[in-house]
DNA sequence: GTTCAAACTTGATCTATGTCAACTTTAAAA
DNA sequence: TTTTAAAGTTGACATAGATCAAGTTTGAAC
């Protein structure tokens, strides 16, 4: 935790901000709402522990998963410039997030240097979050690549934070991986079967683990 | 050019920096190249004028185009937390580009507040383009919400710089836009015939005009 | 422990896109 | 203006994934 909020902490030292302004929260249970789509920016949050997930209803009021979150990485900062969530977080099993409000960002004069040193650190290694996560999945359509190209993401996303690049527990189901990849279940399901036949992966509940990184990465052609 | 640049150049009058830490540089011809792939990161650019696209080899040594960058967009920021670029930036046609130092970035104590402050609103705003890019084309398959998706999306991203919120006139060829949608250049010609025939969009050359956004964003299920 | 719904898997067909090939158009060079 | 290569288009067939259907497994609630 410590070293997840350690940017944010240094910046609590340095001001000597009231809770209402910088603190750590715990958003609980499954399916805990950090915040909902179309709602005026408050907070962003660095997430602590857990795994989020960013929904998005379309017209048809279909919803889509359109991005996940990992301890180390920012929520809700791209509405600093849009000043409205355009999406929702929910919270997947026990999840805990710093939080801080927007307050303290935009209004400039009050900010010591060290504090938008730290945010600037913070918007950087997101960007380049983004931009592997662009990568990752930008121009694939087979199923195989696009699972690659998942499980090789999230591993490296959470690879600081677990200590391991070659394992993940993932507390996300199928329905929503498929979702998220824009595949059928039955499409992601087959793929799952066939890369532990193939001794790509190891599927054990909710722990997965690469066997076969060299192979999985040509899959996924990075 | 001002108000790409402004964020800059507001920064500019406030430290008074030498030619050599801030600037504004033109790039010239189609194919000029910012930077390389795997060099380390000296400056980061904001786009003023032209389109630049993003490029990545893979191991097998194929080309990908993993992004393109119109004008007001940053190109390079997620090398300041990497400080190496992770990627190839390659100007199409005729753009010019406002560069940034890094050094005047990262030695904090050398920053008034205000400078800071503008970097963070650019990378918000680059947090917010990015996390549209993303939104996309995650999930999507069929040729037809792909380029439903990338036509809106890029309409989208030059409207404040065009003042168009229907027509572009895109320097790219199919090649480049087949290889970014991971489609095959057959399909998209293909998909960009049927599109003029129903009417949905109009093309003349390099200019495409949109003529039914709404069943556009139907089809890409934004 | 039993029940039940949700999650997941597997099979059989259908369809969209890839592949390969031939052709037309465009625009740069001679 | 002519030549030529690159870019773009169109057709025919093969294939990967969607769809529909029928299962099995898992785990939460009783």
């Amino acid at each position: 935790m410590n070293s997840v909020c350690q940017p944010l902490t240094t910046l609590k030292q340095s001001i000597d901000l009231s809770e209402s302004y910088l603190h750590r929260r715990v958003a609980t249970k499954t399916n805990n709402v950090l915040f909902n789509q179309s709602t005026p920016l408050t907070s962003i949050y660095a997430v602590s522990s857990g795994v989020f997930k960013l929904c998005q209803q379309t017209d048809d009021g279909t919803d889509n998963i359109i991005g996940l979150r990992f301890p180390g990485e920012l929520i809700g900062e791209d509405a600093l410039f849009l000043k409205t969530y355009n999406y929702t977080a929910i919270a997947i099993g026990n999840s805990s997030v710093c939080k801080v409000s927007v307050e303290q960002i935009t209004s400039c004069g009050q900010l010591v240097p060290e504090v938008q040193q730290n945010l600037i650190e913070l918007l950087s290694r997101q960007s380049y979050v983004r931009q592997r996560n662009f990568q990752a999945y930008i121009g694939k359509k087979s199923a195989d690549s696009l699972l690659s190209a998942f499980l090789l993401n999230i591993i490296e996303r959470n690879a600081s934070y677990t200590g391991s690049d070659n394992r993940i527990e993932l507390p996300i189901n199928r329905n929503d991986i498929a979702n998220f990849l824009g595949l059928r279940r039955e499409t992601l399901s087959r793929v799952f079967s066939k890369f532990q036949k193939e001794q790509l992966i190891q599927v054990e509940g909710k722990k997965i683990e690469l066997l076969a990184q060299a192979k999985l990465i040509k899959l996924a052609n990075l």
